[in-house]
DNA sequence: TTTATCCATTTGTCCAACAAATAGGAGCGA
DNA sequence: TCGCTCCTATTTGTTGGACAAATGGATAAA
């Protein structure tokens, strides 16, 4: 009777898919799993769902068409991995939209090499994220913003080690660009934060960060509070090249 | 006794895992099959392999990992999506490389429209890109980039499908971001690509691209080629802006 | 009203079995 | 020897069932 069991599920799979045999399904184009990824994309389309709305539980799509499981979680996985879905326990699959995420990520294992010229195109980017920016900044910036800053640069100061130092370093970077207000901005800051770490971290000791670029960043925020863009922009690229000037050599 | 099945799992992977306990690695980051995509990832640095080689068995992983053959599966489903490994029966997971063209897959991936956040985002990074970089561009651009310029332009003009014309305005835009001659930025606008098509094709006919757009083109590079600045901005700006009006709505 | 506790639901992981595909070898004939 | 078919062992694909872990919401207690 073991035998019979694939059997008669292939005789339900049959049912719900208008006679068509399995090997036809098959063979005409995916696996079972991909299936169940059209199927639920489907399921999406014909039921308008969108940003926020929750899928079915995955028993009821094992139900809905007639496959196990484990066929149901692989092809959420493949949703979860593109972006689509976001899955926890007892609330079920939300969906969202992370797929400019996903897509810089996928991009950042091909900066894995990284050479000079990769170095030099991360800082020219920065420049226009960090520098070039300033009318996006000055029109978002708010006192909550100026606060955090300053409240990350005081961290910086006080850390004991290099490498900390550094972490708190991006970290007030990162606080800057998040003033846009901008995921796709984040997100792209935030992959190059393995190249940023090394290019804050080279030819700088613990002192140089909590006296040199401490005051440095204190005086880009003093500049982005008054609103100052001219002071802003000098200051801030000429703390970009402080920090890359290392790499000349 | 079936309830001591899953302690003695838990005390195998207690012993490979260092005496850290079962709880204590969940809470501390990852699920299991986010661990375990960690571990096949990390044997592919550590065996030094590259595209063309293959990953051991599903099995010899559960047994090196000690974990179920699910979880391993589940785990290739999320290199599979990233484009890292092709899984073939009895063959096995080859190693591959397609995470560029998987990166640009994801938003023809038509399950949920993008969404209008996204939009804003993408069109807000653009400016950046494309209005703020006014200096950037200005310092690298010579005779022959302006001449590419006009090309592509006329090459929007000649396209007889509303398709093909935004495929020639997005040609347009890429060479003018690889004026700048910076590989991570050109590379971050192709992953935004789809969006931007998305965007480009919003609202417009064939004839909108030959007329409208052709002639917003042409007054952008009259001003790149006399290095006005002003007047860059202010096209620049517009144009983008028209483009994006259609979302509004 | 607020807080703490319990319960039902849902995802996460594991296991064991069988089906399907197929690379590679054995055997055969020309 | 070469080429062919067939077979077999191996590997992935799918299924069903069980239990663990997390957690939102109901219920009870203060």
């Amino acid at each position: 009777m073991s035998a019979s069991k694939s059997n008669a599920n292939a005789a339900d799979r049959d049912a719900t898919a208008s006679g068509v045999s399995d090997a036809v399904i098959r063979s005409s184009s995916h696996s079972a799993v991909d299936e169940m990824v059209l199927n639920i994309r489907g399921l999406i389309s014909s039921e308008g769902l969108g940003v926020g709305d929750n899928l079915p539980t995955e028993r009821e799509l094992c139900e809905r068409f007639s496959s196990s499981r484990n066929t149901v979680r692989e092809a959420m996985r493949i949703l979860k991995a593109y972006g689509i879905v976001s899955v926890r326990p007892k609330v079920g699959a939300t969906i969202i939209d992370d797929r400019m995420e996903r897509a810089l990520d996928l991009f950042s294992f091909n900066t894995l090499e990284v050479s000079r010229d990769t170095f030099a195109d991360i800082q020219g980017f920065r420049g226009l994220l960090e520098v070039s920016s300033v009318d996006l900044l000055f029109e978002k910036v708010n006192a909550a913003d100026i606060a955090a800053l300053r409240a990350a640069n005081e961290e910086l100061k006080k850390a004991e080690l290099a490498l900390d130092a550094s972490e708190a370093d991006f970290r007030f970077h990162t606080r800057l660009i998040q003033i846009m207000d901008n995921k796709a901005m984040l997100d792209v800051y935030k992959i190059m934060k393995p190249v940023i770490l090394r290019i804050m971290l080279r030819g700088k000791t613990r002192h140089t960060f909590s006296t040199a670029t401490f005051e440095e960043h204190n005086e880009i925020v003093d500049a982005l509070e008054k609103r100052d863009g001219t002071a802003y922009q000098y200051k801030m690229k000429t703390h970009l090249e402080a920090g890359f000037r290392h790499f000349s050599a």
